[in-house]
DNA sequence: TCGGTATCGATACCAATCGTAGCGAAATTG
DNA sequence: CAATTTCGCTACGATTGGTATCGATACCGA
């Protein structure tokens, strides 16, 4: 919805690395000051960039914010040889992403934001949970309603802490937690 | 932190339901726009009552909503009876209480206003969390940390659904995290 | 090389919001 | 009845999300 394509673009002033700073500039806010704090003239203070610029990408601060954590989260990290080795590497893969600075506070904050638009809500259903649930559900074989509750339960438990907290989740815990998901969803 | 002794009142005009009041219209609100569309002026209007009101007994709007979610969740609910018994009734209740309209918006709401806030953290972890934590450590006579991991999974998982898509959880996914639940923490 | 085009930066701006101040009115205690 | 405290109301300042405008800039194609 945001970026455009960068192949065929007609003359003009080019894009740049915009993106990426302005992704790096928003995550590196959101952490200092959280989402609310993060007001769009101060990440683009932090981008140095203008305001306007960022708009011209992105039409709301929870569409940057959108687009800056599926960045962060990159792709999809299945390897579809081993089920359990799959999802206990996929924990792991998924604990240390939250732990990153800034990307636990921007999707709790986007979840906030998502209530009253709905149209964020697509976006973080469809663009940010549906390619690891279409992936999860291939390489364990499992039906939609199980790995959309096996999602909820790793990316919520490990959203809470860092809600709670403010800090990321201790490895033990992450183990612990894995120990839990993998006896109920892969040791059926 | 907000409500005063209703005892031993100086003359004055009295404080009559209004805290009341003002937490059904917070969660109506909440419910109905998301936390960031509930301002406080909404909320005062849904009250029937002057926003300056509400800025006398609330030092802030993350203040009012904890307030009104502490309220909306109630007394501990556990019986100490029978560990595996406390644990499933409990997580049935919580999972019933997240999907009262407006509650899981309002926790959400504030784990986000809590990244910038650590006063509002310290009310989330002290008056909301700890009361059912210290409940959840007598009753099982599991150590802290095992306790804070528990509650992490069952919280953070009906959450993270509601922020998700929109509704609680339905009853069948309660049930299957029940039992996951209780097979790490309660069989041991 | 040079014109056309599209983006960038800067400033200004608007509506909405949080939170506060001041003041008269109302209600309750004694 | 009188003192006291809170209430409602209006107004206000500071911020914020998001938009409009306009000159400057850099790229593309000829």
């Amino acid at each position: 919805m945001t970026r455009r394509p960068t192949s065929a673009r007609p003359p003009g002033r080019p894009r740049a690395g915009i993106d990426a700073v302005v992704f790096a500039a928003t995550l590196r806010t959101v952490h200092e000051l959280g989402y609310t704090g993060a007001t769009m003239d101060r990440i683009a203070a932090a981008a140095g960039v203008a305001k306007t610029t960022i708009y011209r990408r992105w039409p709301s601060k929870g569409a940057l914010v959108a687009d800056c954590l599926i960045d962060a989260l990159g792709p999809v990290p299945l390897q579809g040889v081993d089920r359990r080795e799959d999802v206990l590497s996929g924990i792991y893969w998924i604990a240390e992403k939250i732990g990153e600075p800034g990307v636990g506070a921007a999707f709790a904050g986007l979840f906030v934001d998502g209530v009253s638009d709905p149209g964020l809500r697509e976006i973080l259903s469809s663009r940010v949970q549906d390619p690891y649930r279409l992936a999860l559900q291939e390489a364990l074989g499992e039906p939609e309603h199980r790995v959309l509750l096996l999602i909820d339960t790793v990316v919520g438990t490990l959203l809470h802490r860092m809600g709670m907290t403010g800090e990321p989740m201790v490895d033990a815990d992450v183990t612990a937690l894995a120990d839990m998901v993998l006896r109920h969803f892969v040791d059926s």
